[in-house]
DNA sequence: CTAAAACCTGACGTTGACGTGAGAGGCAAG
DNA sequence: CTTGCCTCTCACGTCAACGTCAGGTTTTAG
């Protein structure tokens, strides 16, 4: 598989697989002429790496962390790292739901003064 | 209270408090040679901007949002910009979770995988 | 064989929320 | 008065994950 193929199956851009080569995130091998071509793990990985980053994790964390949470397999002190990390997407989720939950209630408010005073701020109506 | 004041009560910058009102997030009064002088209420505000930038909004979001953020008054427009702003909180807290959970599932296993196989990869160890 | 599509390697551009001086003025204390 | 800290306004620097353009090679479709 080629890397148009890989992007199209993965819905990242071409560019976007380069960039994880070149942060060692992705290997590849190369035909005679230079062309990179991916086994068929590639998409899962590549789903992997775009998981990672959506959690707000760097290149550099995701490349420390992969091995380990593609095979499992820890020193004490990767364990500290992920550690760290899911403290810092739990702290994270705690922030989004606390935005979340204002604005669920200024929707809520306002849809209700929407309906009671008619369109904007007429409570007369 | 200036500007040194209100960025030790909210922990801010001095210069992310500037930047906030550039970017017409916050007002201050100016005393006669200029400086910045904020009442009390500033601090809450500073706090909510903060909730909403941890939120991944931008300060252009920020900007439309905060009156009725702070007032519970919103057009129907602005409405639509709040629900879209939620689901895409939303959909950011399923991201973070799966990642969170993925990350749990690896602490758990290497947890396991240290205990049993006294070190690294050594399970004879 | 030829044209189009896909691929390659640089390398510069983008965006947002600030950081970081530079250079100058303001303000309470001794 | 002056020492020292706070504040002011430019204005350039940063960082990460790519986007995008240039100029050239390779593969594929007809």
């Amino acid at each position: 598989m080629r890397i148009g193929a890989l992007a199209a199956r993965t819905g990242v851009s071409v560019r976007a697989l380069r960039y994880y080569e070149e942060q060692d995130l992705l290997t590849s091998r190369r035909s005679p002429s230079g062309q990179r071509h991916y086994p068929d793990g590639a998409v899962d990985r590549v789903e992997l790496i775009q998981e990672l980053y959506a959690a707000g994790l760097s290149s550099r964390s995701i490349l420390e962390l992969l091995p380990c949470v593609v095979d499992g397999e820890a020193t004490p002190e990767l364990l500290d790292r992920l550690s760290t990390e899911r403290d810092r997407i739990d702290g994270q989720i705690g922030d989004l739901v606390s935005a979340r939950d204002r604005l669920d209630t200024v929707i809520t408010a306002a849809t209700a003064n929407l309906r009671t005073g008619r369109h904007c701020k007429n409570p007369e109506g």
